[in-house]
DNA sequence: ATAATATGAAGGTCAAAGATGGTCAAGATG
DNA sequence: CATCTTGACCATCTTTGACCTTCATATTAT
């Protein structure tokens, strides 16, 4: 059985791309058209829309209320330097980092094999060792290969 | 009477082979069909679909998720096994993946990039951590993404 | 006319329930 | 003894619902 979420997420991503990266739309309208319940949105876009995987939420409430995904629009080399240098930090988790290379492949950035080649080193079960040491070394560990992948960069 | 277990092997195996090389199913259901304990469709997959046999499985938990058994194609690429099943071990050093890396790029299994970045995530400084640990670690990391590479081959 | 207030229409949060798969050790089998 | 089978307990992801916040507009009071 397919997963409602993933179903949304094409939906507002097929959308996405036909309105040239923005897109606008009522939570409520949105659930009653999946028959779901409205906070499902939510969980659709803090899951699969969330800024590591490269778009940005606004929203308003009231009457007239709305809901606006945005894909953002970034430069090669300055968003893998902003990874690097700010974003990745001391720690980050498996989902986190997973996210952001299946980003950067999206992008165009590294393609399918150098993502798999990627991830494969950050899993949980591959990097081993207690929890919170765990997410340290991924941190460090996907800088480097990022690094290696801006030096190997046209 | 035929092991259950060898019933199940072959009925993977043989849809593997209708779908060519990849198969995915949800586990309480495969159980159900057979009518045996889910935890039996792991012990098959982990006793016949392993990946000295030559198998990747991938998996996700919760609502709608699944199992998936990738069947490599080791023809060519034997030696990638070889070196993830044997050679690499449970804890491997430096230098000595370093030279693994190198050789696979020489032999055309991999492109300077991919060697850049698999290195990268490699190296002592990046995993850190006391010694005897890093060897470990750096040993799962270094098979986990060989069979990366292995996976997005053919 | 203006300010304060009430109302209804959005969207947000969070925790519980539901749906899967994973692990491990004990027991069964041959 | 080695291998297989089962079940109890765990981890992860999704879906739902109760309750909360914000905003626009209509209504009322001054």
């Amino acid at each position: 059985m397919a997963r409602l979420s993933d179903i949304i997420e094409d939906f507002i991503k097929s959308l996405i791309k036909q309105s040239e990266g923005e897109l606008e739309f009522q939570r409520n309208e949105l659930a009653e058209y999946f028959e779901c319940a409205p906070s499902q949105i939510n969980y659709v876009l803090a899951t699969r829309f969330s800024l590591d995987r490269g778009y940005h939420i606004e929203s308003r409430r009231g009457g007239g209320g709305f809901v606006r995904v945005i894909q953002l629009d970034i430069d090669e080399d300055d968003y893998l330097l902003y990874l690097v240098n700010q974003r990745i930090g001391t720690t980050i988790s498996q989902q986190a980092s997973k996210d952001i290379v299946t980003n950067i492949m999206e992008r165009g950035i590294i393609n399918e094999r150098e993502a798999a080649i990627i991830e494969a080193g950050l899993m949980d079960k591959v990097i081993g060792i207690p929890t919170n040491l765990r997410g340290v070394i991924r941190a460090n560990i996907l800088k480097a290969m990022l690094v290696a992948v801006l030096k190997t960069q046209g």
